[in-house]
DNA sequence: AGAATAGTTCAGTCTTGCTTCATTAATTTG
DNA sequence: CAAATTAATGAAGCAAGACTGAACTATTCT
C-alpha cells in the first residue's frame, strides 16, 4: 500500500473534468470561474501529484492523453460524490432532511406550540419527526441519555449538569378552587390540593409559591395530565393550580381565582452536542410561534 | 446543482477516517503523521467546508456524532478511489504496465538490444509490448502519424518535424569486398556496390562517404535486409558497405576491408507527446545494454 | 509577414496548512 | 481537595500553494 496518499483537492479534480468537457484551456477555465493561468498551473500541479503526465501537446494546443482515462475517471468520480455530500449537506443544513427527535410537554405540545409544530412539519417533509411528550423530568433524562436531540420543558430548578437550556416563554400558573369562585378568600381557607405529583418541575413551583403565602399544602389527589386535574376540580374535589392555558382550554374552561406563580419553559439541548440543524430551525419557529408568554 | 462545491482535500479526508478508526485525536494524527493541533485544526476546517458540524463533546473529547455517517462514508470512498489511482500511477510511471508500442531497426532489434529487449519483457511481464521492425524511415513515419509510441532507428540527415530524437549510440559502417580481401586498395577499383535502398538511411550516409573519397557509386543490387547484401557480397555480385555487427554477425560473418563511415542510432519520440513511462525505462535499458558504441 | 489565438511563465500577493508553544478543560492521583 | 495528567484547541511564525495580471512563446489564420 502507498503509504502517503497524494494529496489531491476537488479543485483540481474539477479542473481536470472542466478541461475534459470544454475545447480550450480557456473554456474550461471561465467555466470553472478561474484565470487560464490559474487553471494550467493548477493541472500542472495535479500532473505533479498523480505523477504521470496526463496531456498531448496538439499544435498550440494540449488535449488529453488518451491512456489517462482512470484519472479522469477518478475525477469525475470524486467531483459527482463530493456533489452529492454537498447536497446532503445543505439539506442537512436546512434542516429539510434526517431526524429530529423531539421531546415537549403537553402544554407546549397542544396549547402553545401545536400550531407552529403542525407548519414545521408541513414544511419540511422530508424530515422525521418523532415527538415524545412527557413531564419535564423524563424529557430531561430522555435528553441526556441520548434518545432525544432537543425537548421544549419547564426550566429546572437548579441547572442540571449535561443540559443547556434557553430561555423560551414564561406562563401563568392560577389557583382553581372547586366552585368556580373569582375572589379566593383568605388563603387559610384554601385547599385541599390536586396537583401534578411530587417531582414534577411545575408542583415545586406550586408548593413554593404557596408555602411563600403561608398556606399549608394538604394534597388529595395527583396527576400529570392537568384534564384530570381540571375534572376533579370540576367534581369538587379539591383546588388546583394549573397553567391557565391549560386550564381555561376547549369547552370547559375553569375559571380563575387568582395568578399564584409563573413558570418558564425552556428549549434544552445535551451540553456536549452541536447544535442539530433541524432542531435550532425548529426553536426559531416555537420562538415565533409562542401564543402566550412575557 | 450547488454551482460550486467545497474544495475538500484529500488529506482532511483522511483526518476524519483516522479520527473514525482512532480512539482519541492524538493517536489518529500519530497515524496520518501530523500534530494533533494540525489535525483539529484540519477537522475544523472540513467542518467548516462541509458546513455541518460532526463532532459531539464527550467529557473532554469528541466524538464523530452517529448522523454523519454520509460524510464519513464519503471520506473512506474517497479516500479509497484514491489510493486506487495512486496504485495505478505507480504501475503507469514504471512502466509495469499498459501498452507500448515500439519500432526498431533490424540492427537494433536482433544485434544491439536483443538482450536488453528480452530482459525488459522479462521484468515487465504486465506490459503489452508491439514491436515493429523496419527501416528508419517507416519507423519515423509511423512515430508521427501516432502508431508507434517510441523508435530506435538512425538518425535522420535533417531534424525532423515533430519528432525529437537523443543519440544512442554509434556502430561503424565498414567496406566489404567480394574476394574478401583485407586491404581495399586504391579507390579507383572499388565497386560496383550492393546496397541499401535509395532513401535509407545508411544509404545516404554511405554515398556521402564514397563520394567524400572520389569513388564512383555505381549501384547493382539494393535491399534492405543486410543478410540478403550480405549473400551477394559473398556471392561475388558486388562491395558492400554494412555496419559491423550485422556483416560480421553469425556464422558466416564477413571478412572487413575498412571503416568507411559511422552511423548514429538514435531513439525518437513524437515531439508533443508526453514521454511514455514503459518507453523512458526502455530508452534507460537501451542505453545500460548496448553491446556496441563509442 | 502580421495579427490573432492557445497556452505558459513570471512576479507579486494572499491564503492555507503545519509546527511549536501555550492554554483551557476534564479526569485522575496523591 | 489540590496537583498532575491528558485531550483538545488557540496563537504566532513560517513555508508552500493558489490566484491574478502581464509578458512571453508557439501556432494558426489572413
Amino acid at each position: 500500500m502507498p503509504q502517503s496518499l497524494p494529496d489531491l483537492s476537488i479543485r483540481q479534480l474539477e479542473y481536470l473534468v472542466a478541461v475534459a468537457d470544454s475545447d480550450t484551456f480557456a473554456l474550461a477555465a471561465e467555466q470553472v470561474g478561474v484565470s487560464p493561468s490559474a487553471l494550467s498551473q493548477g493541472l500542472a500541479e495535479l500532473e505533479r501529484r498523480v505523477g504521470v503526465s496526463l496531456f498531448d501537446r496538439e499544435g498550440r494546443r494540449r488535449v488529453l492523453r488518451s491512456d489517462t482515462e482512470p484519472v479522469l475517471d477518478h475525477a469525475r468520480q470524486v467531483v459527482a460524490l463530493t456533489a452529492d455530500l454537498a447536497g446532503w449537506a445543505r439539506r442537512t443544513r436546512s434542516g429539510d432532511h434526517g431526524r429530529l427527535r423531539l421531546g415537549m410537554i403537553d402544554a407546549s405540545a397542544v396549547q402553545h406550540h401545536g400550531e407552529a409544530l403542525r407548519q414545521f412539519r408541513a414544511e419540511h417533509p422530508e424530515l422525521r419527526i418523532h415527538l415524545r411528550v412527557g413531564p419535564s423530568g423524563d424529557l430531561l433524562r430522555a435528553l441526556v441519555d441520548g434518545s432525544i436531540d432537543v425537548a421544549v420543558c419547564v426550566e429546572p430548578a437548579e441547572p442540571l449538569r449535561g443540559v443547556t437550556t434557553e430561555a423560551l416563554m414564561t406562563e401563568d400558573l392560577a389557583i382553581y378552587a372547586p366552585d368556580g369562585r373569582r375572589r379566593p378568600g383568605p388563603s387559610a381557607g384554601w385547599g385541599p390540593w390536586v396537583l401534578f405529583p411530587r417531582g414534577a418541575h411545575t408542583r415545586t413551583v406550586t408548593e413554593t409559591a404557596l408555602r411563600r403565602r403561608g398556606v399549608p399544602v394538604e394534597v388529595v389527589a395527583e396527576s400529570h395530565q392537568p384534564e384530570v386535574l381540571c375534572e376533579m376540580v370540576r367534581l369538587g374535589l379539591g383546588w388546583s393550580v394549573l397553567p391557565v392555558a391549560q386550564a381555561e382550554w376547549g369547552e370547559q374552561a375553569l375559571v380563575r381565582c387568582e395568578i399564584l406563580a409563573r413558570r418558564r419553559l425552556v428549549t434544552a439541548r445535551r451540553s456536549g452536542a452541536a447544535p442539530h440543524p433541524a432542531g435550532v430551525l425548529l426553536e426559531q419557529a416555537l420562538r415565533a410561534g409562542s401564543t402566550a408568554g412575557s
